[in-house]
DNA sequence: ATGTCAGCGGCACGCTGA
């Protein structure tokens, strides 16, 4: 069963790319973040035109997040839960769409995309913080289910040094702040497993290439886009990749995808 | 030192968020 996630940066600005991606690779689930459309411009038809079937959460212009089955092999989705009941950052708007769980063949998946965080410190940063914060809680929750379960997206976070190209140039950014750093080992010391970092101790392995300064001509990258496994997961861990060439292609995501298989 | 992109409102391009 593979399992990817994938922050798209737009749906609409990524539908070919989008495509593309799901025919040549094929995922059983596939997660997907910043989709920065609203429910009712959710292109499903054209996904369910590829053999997929889909839910997804979605608002205004930012934010938003996906998660695809491959329904055509005979994957099926049930949605459980929406939103992790944390408000945004300025006054009155409410919750923003980061965050949806699903049931899909037995295993449980929460795709997400975690605050930025930027400028820090800030509001911004104190939101990134108590969404960590939230997730955790969650976290706890569905482990207390004990259900196979991945917990995947865009966690906005720089784990350790060896994640990144240059800590230098990152030092300053919320994405490697000790705070967002130690929130994020807490969700490993609780018991996950970071599945990228278990098949690649030494670090080295991007997952993003910022659009400018030729970042991604110079492998000027890092890794903030994680996939955690419940121990049952775990277990089954058969391999990972990152499906770097599709950074390279025109008009990319600044993300690449990132994927696991787990034997059946 | 700088370098980009997507979406919005609204129809030109400045703003926001990343």
């Amino acid at each position: 069963m593979k399992i990817a996630t994938f922050n798209i940066n737009g749906i609409k600005a990524r539908l070919p790319r989008l495509k593309e991606w799901l025919a040549e690779t094929r995922p059983a689930v596939a997660c997907l973040q910043e989709i920065k459309s609203q429910d009712e411009g959710f292109p499903a038809g054209e996904i369910e035109e590829l053999g997929y079937s889909a839910i997804w959460h979605g608002q205004k212009a930012f934010n938003g997040v996906a998660i695809l089955v491959d329904s055509q092999a005979g994957y099926t989705i049930t949605e459980v839960q929406r939103g992790l009941g944390v408000d945004g950052p300025k006054d009155g708007e409410g919750e923003q769409a980061r965050y949806l769980e699903a049931e899909v063949n037995g295993v449980r998946i929460a795709c997400l995309y975690l605050p930025n965080g930027n400028p820090q410190p800030g509001p911004k940063f104190t939101y990134k913080l108590a969404w960590m914060e939230a997730l955790r809680a969650r976290m706890a929750q569905i482990w207390a289910e004990e259900v196979p379960a991945v917990v995947l997206g865009d966690f906005n976070v720089i784990p350790e040094d060896d994640d990144t190209w240059s800590v230098k140039a990152m030092q300053d950014d919320a994405l490697m702040q000790p705070e967002s750093r130690d929130a994020y080992a807490r969700f490993l010391n609780d018991g996950w497993t970071d599945a990228l970092r278990t098949h690649n101790p030494r670090g080295g392995v991007w997952t993003y290439w910022d659009y400018q300064a030729g970042a991604w001509q110079r492998d000027h990258g890092f890794r903030i886009d994680h996939i955690l496994l419940s121990p049952e997961c775990a277990d089954r861990l058969e391999s990972v990749g990152v499906d770097k060439a599709h950074r390279g292609r025109e008009k990319a995501s600044d993300h690449a995808p990132v994927w696991v298989r787990l034997k059946a």
